[in-house]
DNA sequence: AAAAGCGCCAACCGCCGGGCT
DNA sequence: AAGCCCGGCGGTTGGCGCTTT
């Protein structure tokens, strides 16, 4: 049956060699676009046939799904949607079309090639690997923390034009908004989820779409409002929140605890933890800023085109992040 | 200036599941 | 029930362009 399957999918005996491959043209794009306009999509075989393109069914669909199709977005993700992924991802994995789905305009495709030359790029370098817990450790710590800066920073100096955004941007700054109008990490959850539906809710859906995440399809996640950005993951809320009753908002507050304290009480810093995953760093060594100048990566930490110039993290960057 | 190396991303591939006959 | 067809998904690859040497 697969063997049968491999043949129609692609082409019948004889009609491969004149199927064309690679890169699409104008003309090609042309086509599909015209036809598409007239008869819509779908029956993707028929439809390349019928449209008079030398193509598989499979090759117009993908070209369409991930390039023609109107409201595909290009360019660069945006913070909040790299946060997105980061938290997405966490709790799905590598479903990259689910997560899609909550990223209006973005295909699978193009997520999935952001994990694949960002995020486990980012893993080799810390010669960790990228579905360990310790990767994803250093993605809650670090990584999110600093789009979230990121996102709070872009929405200050966006805001006042976002009246024009289209819906998907519309959606990130929806979030942001609400980020700034609760920069309490606890509080900004507790909004999310206070003003969410049951469902996630996106453009598609709602004229004034908020990002939200929802504990739409398994019953066993609960989305407790200290797991900011840490949905889900019982071995991770295991990492991060280690000690019973501590939540991430009083941790945050806390005043009674000075920063080391604070860090080793919230992230359970211990010193095989911060060697293994590459940093090379003693316990001792976190007490002492001046003497980590901690680097966290060289590039691409977070694409320098599109949110930062930064190439390193130093220490002192990093205790701001402690939640 | 040229060659080599590297990163990014569009496109392809194989597999799978659902619907239809 | 079995086979066929199709769409969708995740993994992989090849080529282009940029950077480095």
């Amino acid at each position: 049956m697969r063997a049968t399957n491999k043949m129609t999918n692609s082409c019948k005996e004889g009609e491969f060699d004149q199927l064309k491959r690679g890169p699409w043209t104008i003309e090609e794009d042309n086509l599909l676009i015209r036809y598409i306009s007239c008869h819509g999509e779908g029956r993707w075989n028929s439809l390349a046939k019928s449209a008079g393109l030398n193509r598989t069914g499979k090759s117009c669909r993908l070209r369409w799904l991930n390039y023609l199709k109107p409201d595909t977005k290009r360019g660069n993700l945006t913070p909040q949607e790299q946060l997105l992924i980061l938290e997405l991802h966490s709790k799905w994995g590598n479903r990259w079309s689910k997560i899609a789905q909550h990223l209006p305009g973005r295909t699978d495709n193009e997520i999935k090639n952001y994990w694949r030359t960002r995020v486990q790029k980012q893993a080799r370098h810390l010669k960790i690997d990228s579905t360990s817990k310790r990767f994803v450790e250093a993605l809650q710590r670090f990584w999110m923390p600093r789009l979230l800066e990121k996102v709070e920073q872009n929405s200050s100096s966006t805001s006042s034009s976002s009246s024009s955004s289209t819906s998907a941007s519309t959606s990130t700054i929806d979030q942001t908004e609400q980020y700034k109008l609760n920069p309490n990490p606890q509080l900004y959850e507790q909004t999310r989820f206070a003003t969410s539906s049951p469902e996630l809710s996106s453009s598609k859906e709602s004229s004034s779409s908020s990002i939200c995440i929802s504990s739409d399809d398994s019953s066993d996640e609960k989305m407790l409002p200290q797991q900011l950005l840490l949905p889900h993951d019982d071995d991770m809320s295991q990492l991060l929140y280690n000690v019973e009753d501590t939540t991430a908002a009083n941790l945050y507050n806390s005043s009674s605890l000075d920063d080391h304290q604070n860090m080793n009480y919230y992230y359970n810093v211990d010193t095989s933890e911060f060697d293994n995953m590459g940093f090379g760093q003693q316990p001792d060594d976190i007490m002492s800023a001046d003497a980590l100048n901690f680097q966290v990566a060289d590039t691409d930490w977070i694409s320098s085109d599109d949110i930062t110039a930064d190439t390193y993290w130093n220490m002192d960057e990093l205790w701001q992040f402690r939640m």
